[in-house]
Parts: structure tokens; sequence; C-alpha cells
DNA sequence: GTTACTGTATTAGCAGCTTAAGACACCAAT
DNA sequence: ATTGGTGTCTTAAGCTGCTAATACAGTAAC
């Protein structure tokens, strides 16, 4: 899965969103070793101190734990990550919600849009 | 309805998004006059030169006509405007999708999470 | 003709994002 | 002791978005 950037939006919190992603999702396990600085900069393809930046708030949501010299280490707590990701899920529903409303959808009318649609595969 | 505006991103972008939403939902009705640069821009709180470029996009969408000097006028073309609103909402009802998708949940999932949580009232 | 309102264009300056190129302190392995 | 890998910090440069202030040309009302 490779890091998708739009020139839209500022790439370290894009780069925030996504790695949040994966750590939520499983893609680093808890408690093994989070990739360097460096390593994932140059996967991004984006300057060290970008993904540095988009790392760093990582620290913040305690998604990671940085140790100064040696590197930084997923969290452990997998119900943390369970509740975080529960959390991304329906914030994102909400935001779903809202869009559709400044469309003239209702709630009602927003999740049968949903039901109706999910059948039509969109496969990338 | 006030224009919601937050740092991350474009304010032009935003501007143009929402005045396609008003324009679709017929908060600008067809063939109406379309508000002028300055006032709109007085009501958003934003420079002149920033609103007249996020208004310059809504004639790409032929959602007005512009008259050099006279103004702008809501397009009267309604099947081009319920068209449009349907489109933008499966846009919005894709990006859902995907959006979830990276949390982990498949269509289906997202869906029923869509189901479950229009019950719970989010009202502003 | 004068006034007032349109959309449009220009110039300047400021702020934030991104890149580039380093540098530093700390730790582990050899 | 040396080497290599960590996170972190600094400086400079370039680009884009946004604002501010101003100007211009066309139309309508008087």
């Amino acid at each position: 899965m490779d890091f998708k950037i739009q020139s839209s939006r500022p790439i370290w919190q894009q780069l925030t969103e996504q790695l949040r992603q994966r750590i939520v999702t499983g893609a680093y396990p808890p408690g093994s070793r989070f990739p360097a600085v460096r390593e994932l900069a140059s996967e991004a393809g984006v300057n060290p101190n970008t993904m540095q930046r988009a790392m760093s708030q990582l620290e913040t949501d305690e998604l990671v734990i940085t140790n100064r010299t040696l590197g930084r280490t997923v969290t452990d707590k997998t119900e943390v990550l369970e509740e975080m990701r529960k959390q991304m899920a329906r914030e994102r529903t909400e935001e779903f919600f809202g869009d559709m409303k400044a469309l003239g959808y209702d709630r009602a009318e927003a999740a049968e849009m949903a039901q109706r649609e999910k059948e039509n595969d969109h496969g990338d």
C-alpha cells in the first residue's frame, strides 16, 4: 500500500492520517519496531523533515513511543488501537452525513444511499 | 448558512465546493441573479480576489453564466442542477467507502455502520 | 454626463509548506 | 575507538496561497 498524496493539502497532515490508519489496522503490529524517519521518507518520496513532522503527531495520539536514539515502537495497548479505529470510523461516518446534509440528504437518505451504492463494485 | 472555512485547505477551493452545494440545493434559485463578488467576499470574510477565484470555477461547471459587466446568473437548466447534485452525492458516498476501507471496513460493514449511526442525533 | 455597480487584472507583501544540506547527541555492534 | 543507525535541530531557498490596495472597462439609472 503506497502513500497517496494530493497537492491541495499539507503533505505532513496526509502522511499523519495514513500512518494512523496503518497502525490501527495492524499494518505495523502492536509492540513492533516502527520504521525510521529516513526510511519512510524515502518510501513516500518526501523530505525527511516532512516525514519527521508527520511522525511527531503520532506521539500525541499515543500510537507510538519514541526513544530518542533508539527509534520508535508501536504501542502495545491493543485496546487503545481498537478504540482509536472505531472512533476514526465514527468520525468518517459523521463527516459523510455532514457532507450529504449539505447536498440536501437527511441522515436516513444518506444511509439508504450507502446501502444502494455498496453493491456497485468500484474495485480499483 | 455561513461559510465554513478550515485552515488546512485552500480557501478558494472550499468556497467553490460550498457555492456548488448552495446552487444545486436551490439556495440560489435557478435563473436568479447570483450575488456579486464583493458581496459574497464580505459575507465569507475573505478577500475579493479569493472569492473571485472561487466563483470562476463555477463557470467551468456551467452552474452560472457570467456577463462581464452585468454580474452572474444561476443556470436555469434544472436537469443539469439535479444531475450534478446526484453526482456529487455519489462521489461523497464513494469517498466514504474509500475512507472506511482504509480503516479496515469493507463496503457492507461501512453501509451497516451508516445505518447504525444514523439514529444517533448529532443535531448541530 | 455622472454616479454606482458589475467582473477582471495587477502589484506588492506576508505566511506557511516543502525541499535541500547539513549538523548534533545518543546508543549498539564490531 | 570506530562505524552506523537512531531522533532532532538549524539554515536557506523556492513555491503557493492569501491579503491589501488599486485600477480599468462596461452597463444601468438618473
